[in-house]
DNA sequence: CGAGTTTGACCTGCGC
DNA sequence: GCGCAGGTCAAACTCG
């Protein structure tokens, strides 16, 4: 296992570009992009989580939402992401600093995604070779995703949670292989997997499942200069990811691959072990039509309907 | 010694 | 039914 050297971010908050204090490490954010969560009248948007609330609406008019299509292609248009009380919203964060998110909320009208404790117990409490509880009539249900795409040299971005790696497969069609992870705390059945893309080594595709049920266990201490509790980066909302809230999901084709902006972790760089945590985007690479999104296999394929992929 | 990682085996879903 | 690929398990291992 390698260790990776930690890498403090700081000052990108309130700036359009910031850099770690490797020289090799540097992102700025020539504009951003988030989830639609625009119609959203109650909540805070990923901008307003993020601080930001200065953003033309050109920029908004490029917001994508990625339409999940794993499971049911067709029927999850214009499906929504539960919204979730406020004290559960303890989302997937956003991996350190910024990235570029496509938003899969694949299964959303599955179950709520706590799948509560017993589950878990029934899960955890039987080995797969003694038998698998396996609901023979019943399609496994699929906590809603959200994938991250990110440019980073480091393949496991610090979020804030503890994560354990549970497994590790060579993936179709890419050279790089997929890591799962799973929250190591208690009763948290979020998982997320790593990969990078096949056709940018550079970039990072982390994908959440579920969501978490606990505070962050790190407590997010920015090193970030201009950021302050009431920017939005008190505590672990300054890192959640407005998963459970409503989505609003266009049933237009989009202009271009269903990229986003992060909510952005904003490299937190908390003191979990390995806190790997710096990222490189190039916004262009992500929002501009036949970018390398188009080519990718493995989690990207999952996540972006294929009919789109070749459309474009 | 506990927590996390590695890795081969196993299970499951899906397409053919 | 078969094979493939994705996902998960768990023993062995590493590290602090």
């Amino acid at each position: 296992m390698e260790r990776k050297e930690a890498v403090k971010v700081e000052n990108f908050v309130g700036s359009p570009t910031f850099r770690s204090t490797t020289d090799h490490v540097q992102t700025s954010y020539p504009f951003m992009q988030g989830f639609d969560f625009v119609d959203d009248k109650s909540s805070l948007g990923f901008m307003e989580l993020l601080g930001v609330q200065d953003f033309s609406p050109s920029l908004l008019d490029m917001i994508q939402v990625q339409i999940p299509s794993v499971q049911t292609p067709s029927a999850q248009v214009a499906t929504e992401v539960v919204e979730s009380p406020p004290e559960v919203l303890n989302q997937p964060a956003t991996p350190n600093s910024s990235s570029i998110s496509s938003a899969s909320s694949e299964g959303l009208n599955d179950e709520p995604v706590n799948k509560g404790v017993d589950n878990e117990v029934e899960e955890q409490g039987k080995t797969k070779k003694e038998l698998k509880p396996k609901k023979t009539n019943q399609k496994r249900q699929r906590e809603p995703r959200f994938a991250f795409m990110t440019k980073s040299e480091v393949d496991h971005l610090e979020d804030g949670y503890r994560w354990r790696k549970y497994g590790q497969k060579a993936v179709k069609n890419s050279p790089f292989p997929r890591s799962y992870y799973r929250c190591t705390t208690a009763s948290c059945n979020v998982k997320k997997r790593v990969e990078r893309s096949f056709s940018d080594p550079s970039v990072v595709v982390t994908t959440y499942e579920g969501q978490h049920t606990h505070p962050s266990p790190v407590m997010p201490r920015p090193n970030f200069t201009g950021s302050t509790s009431d920017s939005g980066f008190s505590s672990t909302a300054a890192f959640a990811m407005p998963m459970q809230r409503r989505l609003s999901l266009y049933q237009q084709q989009p202009p271009f691959p269903l990229v986003s902006l992060s909510p952005l972790g904003f490299g937190y760089n908390g003191s979990t072990t390995n806190a790997p945590s710096y990222l490189q985007y190039e916004n262009r690479f992500y929002t501009s039509p036949g970018s390398a999104l188009h080519k990718d296999h493995g989690l990207l394929q999952d996540l972006v309907p294929s009919h789109m992929l070749k459309e474009e």
